[in-house]
DNA sequence: TGTTAGCACTCAATTATAAAGATTGCTAAA
DNA sequence: TTTAGCAATCTTTATAATTGAGTGCTAACA
């Protein structure tokens, strides 16, 4: 249902003089007027105030006090009224500035993200990388420990794997034959790759099965570091969310540092996103927090990593603010990541 | 001065009694007659109280209401009436679970460690490792990317550093002469020796002066990078503060997760501990925090690293319990580091 | 038909007052 | 030295009264 401009004018004034207000205070007809339509008078304010919590875009705290957005109300400025806050200049160059200077892993990359929108945007934000190609196998060593246990070292250029487990032997020179020929098999290899059991059958059974379980063993490792090191999550600004008065109720305001202290259960929201635009959820109740809107964006880098960049906040956000950080953060994340791939080995 | 055994008594059941209290709650002369001393009257118990009181180990709230501890009477507490909690096996086998099965990193022990500590006492702890030796040099390398700009790659066994920068040359033949030297001098070398610079000096003097700019900016760069891991901070269950009825008031808890948060205001009180023993620091105002104690201990690793462990909770926390389990957390830290070495390349 | 002034009504927030309950300090007796 | 008894103190809870912001509605007006 369209909009007349003066509802549309009233409803964004609602909106907007709602979030810049410190404690979430309802707007009343006479603010309005004062602030927005000095031409009109309150009473008719009043009238299309009624009108549009009969839309369902505005409701009541109670009788006499005056309107707050609704979940729809929030929805229907996002995708029609709300117009995209452009950046400065400044702005613009605080953020790229934080990725500036410094080839940079995954694990960097989100973490300098996360932090980049919380301070920018004053919420809280999610930084989430999905699998990735990027590790590449740069060195494996085993070395002997005792008969029951060996070292298995293996570095990439994210990160160093080393794990105490039994391979077999303790036996020096086998150790090291083996270490040799999976170097020779592996290194440059990206460690995604190794979970491929295919691939992995492939290229050592045309080996000497001499090693198949020192082989196997390290592999196994290898799989499984690779599992751990592609789900990343980085949360930057806990301590945002407190300066909105939504989260002055202690019992909200502890189950979010809750949920973000332990933030397992917010890898989902952050997982499934196949959106290249930006997405926003109104009162997210994924989150397991009330009233909470999310909006996150998607970076496809060019070989074949995902990361999801978001920010969490009162569903009273400022939406416009936000979504232009994230679309800044997520182009200097692909220009960053994407234009480094040729002298990265 | 010297307590009467009843004085002793009564000050530790007025201690326990408002620890174990859910909601911080003063304690009565009837409360301690009930549960401690049914032997004697409320009033006798009264006429102690007050004595306690006027020694300064026990204050008011208010005319009518009971006894708390003062900083004072936690102290005394501490140094002379509570027993160290002994823990159970399981509790011990719980803790020591957690340093298993593998190898690693500073950071990994220190992330670990505070995760444990604050599971096991249910309080915030902060684990913190100051410079280390351990990290060691696996390789180095120099990749040509444009004329004015190359890129650094140095491996070691707990991370890896890489940095575009400018190293005078972009010629692929030199960079591999370069890095075969860096190579030869650097590699099985800890990172933080790198750091000095007679020893820099001495070393790189000795070889052809040709790549002087490119070892300048190769060791310039691994120097900030060993100042930088180095410095490890981890703090788990900042959740936990809010179980604490001190922390109901809202602008208490604010304060506390915008201190954790912003964690380097805590580094300093972590820093210079040079005790091998367990410090106890009762109502602590170097946190930031009002009316928090911190304990910690620390931990003397064989190639000099320190690494001090702690916990952070309420004035009103159960101490005894906390030291144990600092201790054994301690003790697990010292056997995994130091039984490792030998193999540890 | 849209706009507006005016006024009764509603309800949260504030303030005031009273009553109940816990605990102490003190006194005097055991 | 210990204890019973009691007034005094101060929090907590409950209840009531007051204030004030803001709406909804009606009737008049442009």
């Amino acid at each position: 249902m369209d909009l007349s401009d003066r509802k549309k004018k009233i409803l964004s004034a609602v909106i907007e003089t709602n979030v810049k207000s410190k404690k979430a205070e309802a707007v009343s007809s006479k603010q309005l007027q004062e602030e927005y339509l000095p031409k009109l008078s309150s009473a008719t304010i009043r009238n299309e105030l009624n009108a549009l919590e009969e839309m369902g875009y505005l409701t009541h705290l109670h009788t006499s006090s005056g309107r707050v957005p609704t979940k729809e109300g929030y929805e229907k400025y996002i995708s029609e009224l709300m117009r995209e806050k452009k950046l400065t200049t400044r702005e613009k160059e605080n953020i790229q500035s934080n990725f500036a200077n410094k080839l940079i892993s995954i694990r960097d990359i989100i973490e300098r993200s996360a932090k980049t929108i919380s301070k920018a945007t004053n919420y809280t934000s999610i930084v989430y990388s999905g699998p990735s190609n990027r590790a590449v196998i740069k060195d494996i060593k085993l070395y002997p420990v005792s008969p029951t246990t060996q070292l298995v070292v293996v570095v990439t250029n994210e990160n160093v794997i080393n794990e105490l487990t039994y391979l077999g032997t303790n036996n020096e020179d086998d150790l090291k034959s083996a270490s040799d020929i999976l170097k020779e098999l592996f290194i440059g290899k990206p460690l995604s790759l190794i979970k491929n059991r295919d691939f992995r059958n492939k290229v050592v059974t045309k080996e000497l099965t001499k090693y198949k379980t020192v082989f196997d063993r390290v592999l196994d490792i290898i799989s499984a570091e690779s599992n751990n090191i592609s789900n990343n999550l980085s949360i930057a600004g806990k301590d945002k969310l407190m300066e909105y008065s939504e989260f002055n109720d202690i019992e909200k305001f502890k189950k979010a540092v809750s949920i973000f202290e332990n933030h397992e259960s917010l890898i989902p929201i952050f997982d499934n996103s196949d959106d290249l635009e930006v997405s926003i959820n109104v009162g997210s109740d994924d989150t397991g927090l009330e009233d909470c809107s999310v909006i996150k964006i998607t970076c496809n880098i060019n070989d074949g990593t995902k990361i999801t960049a978001g920010v969490v906040g009162p569903m009273r956000m400022d939406y416009s603010k936000a979504v232009s950080v994230l679309k800044e953060v997520a182009e200097t994340i692909e220009n960053t990541l994407n234009t480094e791939g040729d002298y990265d080995e």
